[in-house]
This record gives C-alpha cells, structure tokens and sequence, in this order.
DNA sequence: TGAATATATGAGCAAGTATTCATATATTAC
DNA sequence: GTAATATATGAATACTTGCTCATATATTCA
C-alpha cells in the first residue's frame, strides 16, 4: 500500500491520539459511556487539568465530543473507529 | 473498557509505533512485500540511517522482521495485526 | 590482504509533548 | 451581588523523540 504523504501524517496523528498510557486509559474509559472531566481524573489519578488538557487535543480531532449539563461537562466517544483501534490493538497486545 | 496501567502502557507503546509519518509510510511499504533497507530509505527519501534507526524500534517491538542475505538486510511485517491496524485506520481518515 | 558496499549504532541536538501551577471563564446556590 | 464548584487554558518545565553525523560491524570482490 502506498499512502501519500498527506494520508501519512493523518495517519500518525490519529494514532499518535492513543500513543500515550493516559489517553489509552481516558478513551478505554470512555468505550463504557459518557464521563464528567471530574470523575475522568478521579478514575484515572490525575488532575482535572492534566484530563481537560487530554481532551482537548481527542476533541480538536473529533475522537471525543463534549455535552455540557449545568457545570459539568460530560465527553463521550464522537466514532467508533477509535474503540475498534483500541479492540484491534489489544488483540496483539494480549497474544503478541 | 477497564485497563489495567500495564495494558494501558502495552497499547500505547504498540500505536505509538504508527505515531510517526515516517513509520507508517515505511510500514504502509512493507505491506506490499519485503524490502531492503536500502530500497525503503530511497522509497522514503531518508538516509539509511534514520531509517535503520527507525526498523530497530519497530524491530524490538517484533513488528518486523529481518531477514539478512549477503550484505543487505530485507525486512517484512512480523505480524497481520500492524497492518489491519493501518487500514482501520484509513477508514477513519478517509471518511472522517 | 584492502577497498567498497550495506547496515547498525552511539552521541548530540532540535523539536515535540505531558504535566503542573496559576489564572480565567462559566454555572449554581446563597 | 459573593462564594463555591467545574472546567478550560496559557506559561513553564521536564521528558521524550527523530534526525544527523561519525563510527563500527559485516559482507563481497579484486
């Protein structure tokens, strides 16, 4: 397969998205439902700004998207490619 | 979806393989058969070294696979698993 | 043997990234 | 209005990464 170099880089950077223990575990997370950026930081022990930070960068590729209710703000998955990359990948990771 | 941190690190380090342009050309490369590290630096347009340099991660990660035959090393896909992730992958962004 | 070719590898550096901390914005309750 | 809560964001920093350059190893050929 011969990809251009556009497509590449598309490439990369949408598995550059799930290149990171954090945002494996933030996504894994997500594939069960929507969740507050509270109860994502407390799920994961980390601060609720390095989470917002996370999904902010999952939001600009459109892997995640935000439903806003009263003050909290609740993300969820925006496409199921991502949850059937996480899938695929733990296949290799488990028997590889 | 709940990971453990040791899977979470696992997953990530595997699409962290594909997190770079350079890697998923050379990868895209391999999916269409063997190829020396000579043939692949030139297909690229990169030195041998940064390619060489390239192959040894994916190689510790047993994503390729080399093969020596006189002077020249070929290297081919160790595993289905990379290039099914690459091709979900263009899923998504050829129609995201 | 020595020269040429193909690949591998370590050091060093520039660019990128994940986090923390401080601060800003928005919403709710009083 | 003020205070408290939830999230967002910019700056700074420590860490990581992909490349180049120089050098090493291995193989072929004369």
């Amino acid at each position: 397969m011969k990809l251009t170099e556009l497509k590449a880089i598309k490439l990369a950077e949408l598995f550059s998205a799930l290149s990171d223990a954090s945002r494996v575990r933030l996504i894994s997370l997500l594939m069960e439902g929507e969740m507050s950026v509270s109860t994502l930081a407390e799920e994961l022990k980390m601060t609720e700004s390095a989470v917002s930070h996370q999904l902010r960068g999952l939001r600009q590729m459109h892997l995640v998207r935000a439903r806003k209710s009263g003050r909290k703000v609740f993300y969820s998955l925006d496409d199921d490619h991502v949850s059937r990359l996480v899938s695929l990948g733990l296949d290799h990771v488990q028997h590889g």
